[in-house]
DNA sequence: CGGACGCTTGATTGTCCTCAAGATCGGTGG
DNA sequence: CCACCGATCTTGAGGACAATCAAGCGTCCG
């Protein structure tokens, strides 16, 4: 195949009434704590894959260096997510923490052995190699849209991380540069810049000195980052 | 997490030197024939979910319409591809014949039962999703690329393919038209058009009236379309 | 022959990048 | 306390690349 169909098997009649994840995150709260100031790593591309990690506070962003000098960052993670899965036994991404973090990793032995023993368990690992693709095949759609609208996608993203974490989804505390989110939308500092100011000139967000964004009008922003999908042909 | 961290996990320790691959191949190659005519649809985005192919000889397009209007070609499918992978009950993409074609396929409700008796199974549909999430990781580095590059990545590609199924690379038959290209580059036709045009101006290919590609400079197209990765930090 | 289709080519426009110059904030040391 | 500095962010001017709009060409096929 020249690329992938941007699907996978289904799984779900297969699915029983075990909460399977529940193992996945005994076993990560059993394991050991860190705790990193802003601006550390907790990881470089091409360190050995020894652990897997899940974020108790704090932020860490997620990144790859490529040849040509420039930075592409793959994700952002925050409280509850979990990263540093991957096929290979080495490291793909750079993760660094953008604030001070804590977090709890598991050996990947420890992970191995639970896969081995438990089919449930392969397919929890199944199940977050899916989660990802979907991911994926998102930020693939989001790619193509215009500058404003691929911000206004990042901010309902954020406004959803919020709500998740039971926090105040109209006001959003970014913890990272407008860097960070360039090389993440695939934009430049400039043009992130730039977006932020049209938006509050629209009345649909506003930003109080560098502080936290408030989100004024979010059935327009809403309308902006309507998703491109379709279920039909 | 906002996004997603682009790997998954290490399964490499637990892959036994079992060829689980054959079980696979071997069901699908009990399962029933079906032979199309060019254009044809193998199944349309909303269709459910009822087996998996695997393509014989021909070609296919897989695709989305957005709502936008416009559409997005996720990838092709050529002879030895499987396709119609998915986590949901219904497909989420398009399939069209691009030429006369022969496939075989396999009902879902076998895959269930092989996943579930024989926990083997389930890491080949795992492994089936890490080569899909590679694929679209791989898109996702190109689509920042000029249009040049990614014409060459996508030649590349196609010569990479026909090196696979023992056809010479230097002689590319591309079944799709320049409409479905642009489509999978995220180009217009014109400028797919246009590239190829470039291409052949500095003699890197030779088109013959509507014929097959013929590469004349792999260096030079191996340069335009090098890698953005890195290994290490 | 004529029409449909796919492809190519040209002219123009628009979006975003690049380059450049300030503005704002936090921290540091005299 | 204040001057200075670096980092981050904002704003502006110019330019590059690909999209859009438009036309024309070759081929296939009725």
């Amino acid at each position: 195949m020249l690329s992938h169909s941007g699907q996978q098997f289904d799984y779900a009649p297969l699915l029983k009434p075990i909460d399977v994840r529940s193992d996945l995150e005994r076993e990560i709260a059993r394991g050991p704590t860190r705790r990193l100031q802003a601006k550390e790593h907790v990881f470089i591309a091409g360190d050995p894959r020894s652990s897997l990690y899940r974020l108790d506070s704090g932020a860490v962003c997620l990144y790859q260096i490529l040849l040509s000098g420039r930075r592409r960052v793959t994700g952002f993670a925050f409280a509850g997510d979990i990263f540093g899965m991957g096929a290979l036994s080495q490291h793909a991404l750079s993760a660094q923490t953008l604030r001070r973090t804590r977090l709890h990793s598991i050996p990947t032995t420890t992970l191995s052995r639970l896969a081995f023993n438990d089919p449930h368990f392969g397919m929890t690992l199944y199940e977050a190699a899916c989660r990802e693709l979907a991911g994926t095949q998102q930020t693939l759609l989001t790619i193509k849209r215009p500058a404003l609208e691929r911000l206004a996608i990042f901010l309902l993203f954020s406004m959803q991380r919020n709500r998740r974490n039971g926090e105040d989804p109209e006001t959003i505390v970014l913890p990272m540069t407008r860097a960070d989110i360039g090389d993440f939308l695939g934009l430049t500092i400039e043009t992130v810049s730039r977006m932020f100011t049209k938006l509050q000139a629209e009345h649909i967000i506003e930003i109080k000195r560098r502080g936290p964004i408030h989100v004024l009008d979010i059935d327009k922003l809403r309308t902006l980052g309507a998703p491109e999908q379709t279920a039909g042909n």
